[in-house]
DNA sequence: AGATTAGTTTACGTTAACGTAAACTTCCCC
DNA sequence: GGGGAAGTTTACGTTAACGTAAACTAATCT
């Protein structure tokens, strides 16, 4: 059973806090493809699902070529067997940058926590 | 004891993967100032690390302005009280942004594993 | 001495990811 | 039926983060 639920523009750029030429950008370049009712845009859920991909994959760094790599996961799409075993190396390289990512968040952390000791030693003036 | 250890530019660069432009580049918006000799450079092992962190940044997503904060945080740095407690406010912000980050790459893991699980399933003809 | 090689400065060029402005259509309200 | 409000297209502008090229210098090799 499909998602009937259908946004405009500009409802999904207030959700997502961002502008709709924002919005149309990703569609200039190919990542959305949204239905229209006369000229104006009608946004399916799923729409709406890559698009909250493609800012999840901006936060993390990820560039709209990136992003468009996660979003061709995400959809159900057609595959023959070779298509399908290049999505599933795919994935499998997505999963090994996000673990790297989890490996230098946790260095910086890290350094965040000796930063805030030294900090604080300083403010107690170098007591144990 | 002051690590003595230097490095030229090149050396930087190749250990890194940049390229000097890069590494100039970060000067001349003053996240480095390198001693000189002549008008070399010479980089010290605390350059080095100013130059880990901004590339640690940048996969994570950071624009150099950011980084500029994460190197302040850093530094050894002089500071009054005050600046002392800003700090920790600093501090105490990346690690929020930190940890949202985490939430979202593990948001990205699941979405990855459900990917996958309906690629094979693809691939399996639709068994259970 | 002449020629590489690695460093430098200066300055214009490029790409991604939108911002911004103009000129237009549709729909709705009073 | 005039005038917002929200949608659209088209197109030029902007910013960050370097790339690239030219023209120079200093040290080193042969």
């Amino acid at each position: 059973m499909p998602d009937q639920h259908t946004y405009n523009i500009s409802q999904l750029a207030q959700e997502f806090d961002i502008t709709t030429r924002t919005i149309r950008h990703y569609e200039d370049i190919g990542l959305l493809a949204p239905d229209r009712k006369g000229q104006t845009r009608i946004y399916s859920s799923g729409d709406r699902t890559k698009l909250k991909l493609i800012l999840r994959g901006k936060r993390l760094g990820f560039s709209l070529e990136q992003s468009r790599n996660i979003i061709e996961m995400y959809d159900p799409a057609s595959g023959n067997k070779e298509q399908l075993q290049s999505l599933l190396q795919g994935i499998e390289q997505q999963r090994q940058h996000l673990k790297h990512q989890l490996e230098e968040i946790n260095l910086l952390m890290t350094d965040l926590d000796e930063a805030e000791r030294i900090c604080r030693e300083q403010l107690n003036g170098n007591q144990p």
